[in-house]
DNA sequence: AGCACGCCGACT
DNA sequence: GTCGGCGTGCTC
């Protein structure tokens, strides 16, 4: 008997392989990177991704289960990107399970929560048996005719998996779950169409075109509806998917919902049209003529660096252009993908340009899309431009010639939370060579790390790399210690009278202002006058954010809300003792408009984003011109909101620059920087000019005069040699291990130990034990490992780290209650 | 991750 | 006496 073996990597944070037996009636068809479904544990099921098929038994262990199912005719992914996944795990210490979990779509991982239907051609040839035919009887009876396992075992109040798998196997039952029957349980799409009378002849048409003439979105929309009606040689009053005509473009929408109200446009719900859905109208390129300028990629990894951010676009668009013309696929990550855009930023003008190429991806887009995007790359090798977040990096590309990195000094470049914690640009550049491409990295204000390695010539600038030197704005600085101490500014108040006249004279102009406050929320925290208690978050060590439009307290790390307290909680004291203190985003957007009561004021912050409704009427008020002064926290920065902007004002400077951060001075650089190169574009061609005023109680620091100077490169250069002294990345590789544990005791024990023993078997490297500044988050006690060595010292910490981990719980038991992760190349 | 098993304290 | 909290270990 020819029994073969099949790896399988399940999604989960479970270490090591698992082995399951191919049945003879999959043996055929079985193949690396299909999906596999399999048994896992005693009651549930995973579908996870075929790594290795082997002749003999990979393991010791006897009962091998098999695989139960192979829901797909071919792979879903490739050998190149099981060996990126296998990297991504590798080089930031987390499981294969955990890389899996994060690159494929969730509706391509059904578990035990998947349902599962009777086959009524079912033919009994073995005798079933009481527990099998009472799962049939439970399906056939059911009214709703499918059930996921879960519910099965509930009904039955008893595991059932052996039985339910032996009916998978009999063929009694099947999974109902494959890629087509997914997108078949798409939801329904939305689709509008011009009302009449005006879709009746193209005059009528032609005099609503002239009515709209003061909105020229609507007239925009109109247009591109015409636009796709033309193309396909559709009717006049013939409906089209409004994903189809607006995509993401927000202010699209917020002129759609103009026109449903005024009734020039009609709306329904119906089910997705394949064939207008899925056929792409591919347009004939235009032919590509080489541009001198920009000398061909050659190495591994290159770089452009672009303080205009026009030239920045025109090269990337350039560049692209040359290889959809070699009939190469491109993948261009950008966090533009994640947030609304206009047509004058990177996305839309790419839509212009390549639009039947195009396809943008990130994790908005409903799961039903994202699986007939992996379905028509699976598919093809023909040119494409992928635009995406840093999820797209997953995306199974068959011929990739470039990829490209925009704005790598992004903190969202970095995952955080779950892992695998990776870095994109790191990970895009490892991606590249195992798929035979070139990276390219572009930003106008590039990572301190990504300037180091085109000074030391790691990687080539495929621009001229003449260091630019921007004219920054003026830029007024106000001392707000002095006002407070004057009492020309009450405690109270954060807008100083200087900003205030500023914020005058702008409005009296009729141009916009834009106030950047780093906190959202009313006010950072709450405080008993009389006992001096702050209220803090039982979960966390950190006080809680008093929000004033829910009017809750909210810890803004693990999401605990409270209603606000009349009485202080500590002393009792019945006086009405608690006051807010410190200023949020939201205060300063009251302050503002009880300042300025008829300015039209708006804030923009993570709690607005949340709703997608709020964010797009903002967008489309903006848009309209409707909107006088903005306040934000730094999320602001890169939405198109950049229209006739003259006043940027920074409420508190210090409180950006005092993060406990070695990259803190970067980012706020950075972040005024591009602010300032975005008015600077907006007066070259022709806009307003604008003006910055800093707030800050620390109007001596020396990171205002560097502002002031304009010169990126100098500042960086500055930031590097000071992370040359102390040691700091790029001149060292940093990798924090963090310890997390309900038990203060037992977490500090483990990190001290383990701390030691580190250094005992890496005594050439830093390490350092550390108390995070918020030391307790969700109800965990945290400890920090700091390990900064030399870029030739990988393995040695490597085989470190995983000693320590073993010879750990050898050596002190209670560690093993402690969680223990890895973060390598922090941000 | 999720689940079972086993150990201890709080109750009808 | 048993119920159920959490800590510990296993999943091919």
């Amino acid at each position: 008997m020819n029994h073969r073996f099949a790896t399988i990597a399940i999604p989960l944070a479970v270490d090591g392989a698992f082995h399951y037996g191919i049945p003879q009636d999959l043996s055929e068809k079985i193949q690396v990177g299909m999906r596999a479904v399999v048994s896992f544990g005693a009651k549930r099921f995973y579908t996870g991704i075929v790594t290795g098929i082997s002749q003999d038994c990979p393991t010791s262990i006897k009962d091998i289960k098999e695989v139960l199912l192979l829901p797909d005719e071919r792979p879903i992914v490739s050998l190149s990107d099981i060996a990126f996944w296998n990297w991504l795990a590798t080089y930031y210490m987390c499981t294969l399970g955990e890389v899996l979990r994060a690159a494929l779509p969730a509706a391509l991982l059904p578990e035990s929560r998947t349902e599962v239907i009777y086959n009524e051609e079912f033919v009994e040839e073995i005798a079933l048996n009481d527990l099998e035919l009472q799962i049939i009887s439970i399906l056939t009876s059911e009214k709703k005719a499918s059930l996921s396992l879960d519910a099965i075992q509930k009904k039955l109040n008893r595991p059932a998996i052996s039985a339910f798998t032996h009916l998978i196997s009999y063929g009694a039952i099947k999974l109902k779950e494959d890629i087509s029957s997914r997108i078949k349980k798409l939801p329904k799409e939305r689709v509008v169409r011009i009302a009449a009378p005006f879709n009746e002849s193209d005059s009528s048409l032609n005099s609503l075109l002239n009515d709209l003439k003061r909105a020229p979105r609507q007239v925009e929309l109109i247009e591109k509806i015409m636009e796709h009606i033309f193309l396909k040689e559709l009717d006049l009053n013939s409906y089209l998917s409004v994903d189809l005509i607006c995509n993401q473009n927000t202010s699209l929408r917020g002129a759609m919902n103009a026109l449903l109200k005024k009734g020039v446009l009609e709306d329904l719900y119906r089910t997705p049209q394949p064939e207008i859905e899925k056929t792409h109208i591919y347009q004939p390129l235009q032919p590509y003529t080489d541009n001198k300028d920009i000398a061909p990629i050659t190495g591994l990894c290159s770089v452009l660096y672009k303080q205009n951010i026009e030239e920045k676009e025109e090269i990337i668009i350039d560049l692209i252009h040359r290889e959809l013309s070699c009939g190469k696929q491109v993948l261009c990550i950008t966090p533009e993908a994640n947030r609304p855009y206009s047509d004058n930023d990177l996305i839309g003008k790419l839509k212009q340009k390549f639009h039947s190429y195009l396809r943008v991806y990130n994790s908005r887009l409903s799961e039903g899309k994202k699986l007939s995007l992996w379905q028509e790359l699976i598919q093809t090798e023909a040119p494409l431009i992928l635009v995406g977040a840093r999820s797209s990096l997953f995306l199974p590309l068959n011929n990739p010639g470039l990829i490209i990195v925009d704005q790598d000094q992004d903190y969202g470049m970095k995952q955080q939370d779950p892992a695998p914690r990776y870095h994109t640009r790191d990970a895009a550049i490892c991606l590249a060579q195992i798929k035979g491409a070139h990276a390219l990295i572009a930003s106008e204000t590039p990572s301190a790390e990504t300037l180091y390695n085109l000074n030391t010539d790691k990687w080539k600038s495929i621009v001229p790399y003449i260091p630019e030197r921007v004219e920054m704005p003026p830029i007024e600085v106000i001392d707000l210690d002095k006002l407070y101490r004057q009492k020309r500014l009450q405690s109270d108040n954060l807008v100083s009278p200087q900003l205030e006249q500023d914020i005058k004279d702008a409005l009296d102009r009729h141009e916009r202002i834009l106030l950047i406050q780093n906190r959202r929320g009313y006010s950072p925290y709450i405080k008993c006058k009389s006992c001096n208690t702050r209220i803090s978050c039982p979960h966390c060590s950190v006080s809680l954010t008093y929000h004033k439009g829910t009017n809750l307290m909210m810890c803004h790390y693990c999401g605990y809300t409270m209603s606000v307290p009349k009485i202080c909680p500590q002393c009792h004291n019945p006086e009405h003792t608690l006051t807010p203190f410190d200023f949020g985003s939201e205060r300063v957007e009251e302050e503002i408009s009880q300042l300025f009561p008829k300015a039209k004021v708006v804030r923009i912050d993570a709690d607005i984003l949340q709703s997608k409704k709020k964010m797009e009427d903002i967008m489309f008020q903006i848009d309209m011109g409707e909107v006088d002064i903005l306040v934000g926290t730094q999320i602001i920065a890169g939405m198109p909101i950049w229209d006739n902007i003259s006043l940027i004002g920074v409420m508190r400077l210090d409180n950006i620059l005092a993060f406990p951060d070695f990259r803190a001075h970067e980012r706020a650089y950075q972040l005024l920087y591009q602010l300032a190169l975005r008015t600077h574009r907006q007066a070259k061609t022709g806009g307003v000019k604008a003006k910055i005023v800093l707030q800050t109680k620390d109007p001596q620091h020396p990171f205002i005069d560097e502002l002031k100077s304009g010169d990126y490169n100098e500042f960086i250069m500055g930031q590097l040699e000071e992370r040359n002294l102390c040691e700091f990345p790029p001149f060292t590789r940093m990798t924090i291990i963090i310890i997390k544990c309900k038990d203060k005791m037992i977490t500090h024990r483990t990190a001290g130990l383990m701390t030691n023993m580190l250094r005992s078997y890496m005594p050439q490297v830093t390490i350092d034990m550390r108390i995070p500044s918020i030391e307790r988050v969700e109800l965990m006690y945290i400890r920090e490992i700091v390990v900064r060595r030399k870029a030739n010292q990988y393995s040695e910490e490597r085989t470190a780290f995983g000693r320590v981990i073993q010879e750990i719980k050898l050596r002190y038991p209670d560690s093993k209650r402690c969680r223990i992760y890895f973060d390598v190349d922090p941000l």
